[in-house]
DNA sequence: GTTTTTTACTTGCTTATTGCAAGTAATTCT
DNA sequence: AGAATTACTTGCAATAAGCAAGTAAAAAAC
């Protein structure tokens, strides 16, 4: 048995999403790679949320198994290692803008600009369209 | 301290999200309750995914807590008790779909229409607007 | 060219959370 | 009155998370 895909509770469509980033540190990784440029192990550690070490390590495997990230050596240095985006995780972006919007409504102390969240209201598509931009300028 | 209402861990708004919903099973309840239209502790034990009734009443306490989910008790039984949904829980909609979307997109045996998955990305507030329609007819 | 740092991890251990089976008190149905 | 139903609790085993420390390979500093 693969521990690093998970086994599903049933068909429902919101069910297979948790399957695969319902947990508390998943989209956080996911968050750093699509909305913050971070590639290596050692910048998703740095995060202000202060994610355990062997946690990333297993989140990593997960996500590379679920292919949500490409794993491969980073070409300038033999010692480092890149996780990158793939199309599937890509694809999980509107869910994540909208996650952004809900709480800069309901969290007074959330760190997204009001002019951010409102662009996130009015013109989804086009931020969307932005950060896969950036994301393809990357690469 | 209230093991009810979760820790911030960082002024993200994605980690608030999470610090709410970024579990296997709350937002199993809120799909019950926003589109489902289940209403009573008895459904959400009986969906597909089978919770448990301890982490059920946990994540129903959770949800009360952070004023996603209002309980009251059942006009119609004495022994029976109402969880329903409040504008919090309901704004949370736009995301849920966007999952169901992905999972719809990338899990082959998703049990979505292709038609609503369509739908949800041709014309996701017209969806937004049917779900939420529904939910204030219910009340 | 040797010591120091950095990087991407492991390992060991403690604590917290989950899952399962069973139980319970207050209704309501028969 | 007796049997179900409802919304939970309780006890316990299994799993997962969190913390501190360690490691091997590579690169940077001296």
């Amino acid at each position: 048995m693969n521990r690093d895909l998970p086994t599903r509770r049933s068909d429902c469509s919101v069910s297979y999403a948790l399957d695969y980033v319902g947990d508390k540190w998943t989209l956080l990784v996911l968050r750093d790679i699509l909305f913050n440029g971070k590639r290596h192990f050692r910048d998703f550690l740095a995060s202000d949320e202060n994610i355990a070490s062997n946690i990333l390590t297993q989140r990593l495997k997960q996500l590379v198994a679920a292919e949500l990230v490409l794993r491969r050596p980073d070409p300038g240095s033999r010692r480092s290692v890149i996780y990158e985006p793939t199309a599937k995780s890509v694809d999980l972006i509107p869910a994540l803008l909208e996650l952004m919007r809900w709480s800069a409504k309901y969290d007074p102390q959330t760190r997204l600009t009001a002019k951010l969240a409102r662009r996130i209201e009015d013109d989804r598509d086009a931020v969307v369209a932005e950060v896969v931009a950036r994301l393809n300028a990357k690469s």
